[in-house]
This record gives C-alpha cells, sequence and structure tokens, in this order.
DNA sequence: TGTACATCAGTGAACGCGCGTTCACTGATGTAC
DNA sequence: TGTACATCAGTGAACGCGCGTTCACTGATGTAC
C-alpha cells in the first residue's frame, strides 16, 4: 500500500485544496440553502469550506467575484432544469414543461434563486440574454415559442410573448411560497397543479383537466 | 408677535420632535429611494431624521418593526395608486387599470417595492389578505375580477384568476427594470404601452391599439 | 395662577459583533539543470 | 535522480468599519393640588 502523499498529512487535510474555487461556490450554495441568503458572508463561506477567511482571495476578487460565480453556476443548474423537463415533453407541452420547471426550480432553490436575479440585477441584465446565444434558459423560451408555432419574423410580438411568459414564472415562483396559498394548492392536488392552473388562468397554457 | 414657544429653541429644532415615528418612517422611505435597500440601518435612517441613535427606540421595538412600518406604509400608497386608477377607468378597462398601476408603482418605488415583499415574506403572508378585509390591493383585484364577470361562487377559480394577475403584474414589476428591455419599451412607446403588451401577451387584457 | 412632581422623549457614550479586506508569512508543488 | 529555486495556495493575526442595541442621563411636558 502506497503511503500517503505528502499533500495528504494524517488528519486527510492537505494543505493545498485541490479545487478550492469549486468547494467555495459549493459551501456558498450549502450555506444558501441552510441559513438564507442573508448569512451568506465571505467569512462564512470560507468557514464552510474549512478555510481561512483570506483563502478566498487567491480564487475571487472581492465577495461580489465569488457571489456571481454562484449566481452564475444557479443559472446553470436552471438552464438544465429547464432541458430535461423540455426533452420529456412533446408538442404543446413543451412550453408548459418549461414554466413548469422553472417555477418547481424556483421553490427548491429559493434563496440561490433569489442571489441569481440580484446578481443579474447588478448587471442590469438577465444572463446570457443576447442575440446569438441559444444555450440560456430565457432564449429556450423564445425558441420554444417558434417551434410551437410564432412567427421568428414578427420580433416584438415574440419577444413580448417570451417576456410576458418570464414574468408569469417569475411572478408565479416568487408568490408559491406564501402561506396563504397553501390552501388552494391543497384544493388543487399539489404545488404543480397549482402551477398549471395559475398559468392557464393567464392564458399561457391549455386549462388543466380539473377545469375541463 | 408672540415668543417662540419654549419647544422652539434659537436654531430652531425643539428637544421634542412632534412625531417622531412619522418622521423616521418618511425618512427610511427617503433613504430607500436616493440609496437603495441595503443603505437601510436604523442608525442611517436616525441620522437622515436629524436624531441620535438611540431615539427610534422609544418608537419601534427593534429595527424589524421600524421596517414593517415603512413596509405597511408602502402597501397603503400602493392601494391607494390602485384605487385612484380604477376610479378613473371604466367597464373592462378597470382591471388593466388596477395592473398598470401596480407595475407603475412598483417602477417609481423600487426599493421601497423591495421592502415590501420582503416584510411580507417574513409573516408569510401578502398583506391584509383575509376573507373580511376588502381594502387590500390584493382583494381589489379579486373584488374586480367579479364586477367584471367572474363568478364568485367559483371560489377556487376566482381565486386562481386573481394569483394569475397578481403575479402577472409582480413579475413585469421586476423584469421591467433590466436594461435589456429598453429597446421593446421603445419600440412600443413608453413602459406603458409595454406594459400592457405584456399583459395582453398573457391573455389578461385587451390587446392594445398596436397589435389590432 | 403657581408649584411639585411623574412621565415622556430625547441625548450621547459605550458595548460587542461580524464583516470585508490586507499583510507578512509559510508549506507544498513544479521545473530547470 | 537530486537539488535549487520560483511560484502557487494556503494561514492567522490584524485593520477599521458600521451595525443593532443598551444605559444612565436630562430636558420638556402635562397634571394634581
Amino acid at each position: 500500500m502506497p503511503s500517503m502523499s505528502a499533500s495528504k498529512p494524517a488528519d486527510g487535510k492537505p494543505y493545498h485544496h485541490g479545487d478550492l474555487r469549486r468547494a467555495l461556490v459549493d459551501a456558498a450554495r450549502r450555506l444558501l440553502e441552510a441559513e438564507g441568503p442573508a448569512a451568506l458572508s465571505l467569512r462564512a463561506v470560507a468557514r464552510e469550506a474549512g478555510v481561512s477567511p483570506a483563502a478566498p482571495y487567491h480564487h475571487f476578487k472581492d465577495k461580489s467575484e465569488l457571489l456571481d460565480a454562484v449566481a452564475h453556476d444557479g443559472w446553470i443548474m436552471l438552464d438544465r432544469a429547464m432541458t430535461t423537463a423540455k426533452a420529456q415533453a412533446q408538442g404543446h407541452q413543451r412550453l408548459s414543461a418549461l414554466g413548469i420547471a422553472y417555477v418547481c426550480f424556483a421553490r427548491e432553490h429559493p434563496a440561490l434563486y433569489r442571489i441569481m436575479y440580484d446578481a443579474a440585477r447588478n448587471k442590469e441584465a438577465l444572463p446570457h440574454v443576447t442575440e446569438e446565444d441559444e444555450e440560456s434558459a430565457y432564449c429556450k423560451v423564445r425558441q420554444t415559442l417558434v417551434e410551437l408555432g410564432a412567427d421568428p419574423k414578427a420580433t416584438v410580438d415574440l419577444e413580448l410573448a417570451t417576456v410576458a411568459a418570464w414574468c408569469a414564472a417569475h411572478g408565479l415562483a416568487e408568490m408559491a411560497g406564501f402561506k396563504q396559498f397553501e390552501h388552494l394548492i391543497e384544493a388543487l392536488g399539489g404545488e404543480t397543479a397549482f402551477f398549471r392552473a395559475v398559468f392557464s388562468h393567464m392564458g399561457l397554457f391549455p386549462r388543466p383537466r380539473h377545469e375541463v
């Protein structure tokens, strides 16, 4: 059996970390889910990652750069969730699949979701929303609208429809957390059914079964 | 000419304030509009009101109670804006008048709007949303839907329609601030036209003129 | 009308706290020869 | 293969800061007699 390498002393904790940048972003996300956005200080993240308060400065210029990285990770996670959801749906279901996936993601990671928008607001734009980037969640919605028959040449209308769907999902994501809607969610048989029902009342999606 | 009262010494600043509670809430709102939510510390509010850091404790148990009061004020302002807007509209226009007024309020007071929802989230409910209180902004939307023909006995559907409208407005209020939508706003000829157009794409309101 | 006194609404100094960030340092790693 | 040395990625102590909150205090007000 080979001896432990010099970088792994008796206590199993190497002096050099290996990928502290990654570990910090993950620690930040763990903290977010456990304690909420207010608890997300640079020092707390370093503590959670088991590292001195100065260590992060070898990987991030300052606190806001770490936060940006966390948010960036969040948008990637959201992209992934929406891509998966869309792939599993067919036909006109694809748009509602995106919407439901969006709101579910926000409900499952509320603190991360908040950080994502905070970071976006600082930069005054949603991430990756440019003409040429079709990989962002926002562009995925627009693309899906086109696939479902929207005229890609009616640019203003297409953009308005995309904004409308995005706003609907964001609004619902933030409202779904309020206790006062619990009875509605129960009455409809769960969060997903509730999301569907709200969307359908905006005329965005076909009415769910209970209303037919 | 009567002498200045004893409570108003030479420098015009009385030892006793008169209505410091009111003054603190107003100062907080001024700070919010000028510096944003992050700058809203108890000490900063006291400073802005021209009073020692300990003075607020004669009127509020702690910081969060002051914030609650600021938020409460905000909801009252929003109620007022929506009431005015509704009164000035007729027939089916009344619903879109509410929606536009809501989003305009949020855009005019973005930091206050944020505080309002932060406070609501802590209490896990939107303010004044009970069966018997018809004076809240949220209930005003529900009431208007009934006036426009919604069946008040179909309680689930009525509630869903109300939530849908509320989510739409909230989502739009938060998105309208992103720079990336400026070209759309311009293309449509202003924020209000943009709000109307987005709402109409959700099927909530009649299509605005440019799309007819 | 005048006076004593309880109460109210301020002051300002002080407390401990956690924060972001900097600094001189040191241990580990990788590379040139 | 071994060694000297530059570089990288950590440490931990320290900095100043603004914060929320408390405290003993004092000036102003209102009321009972």
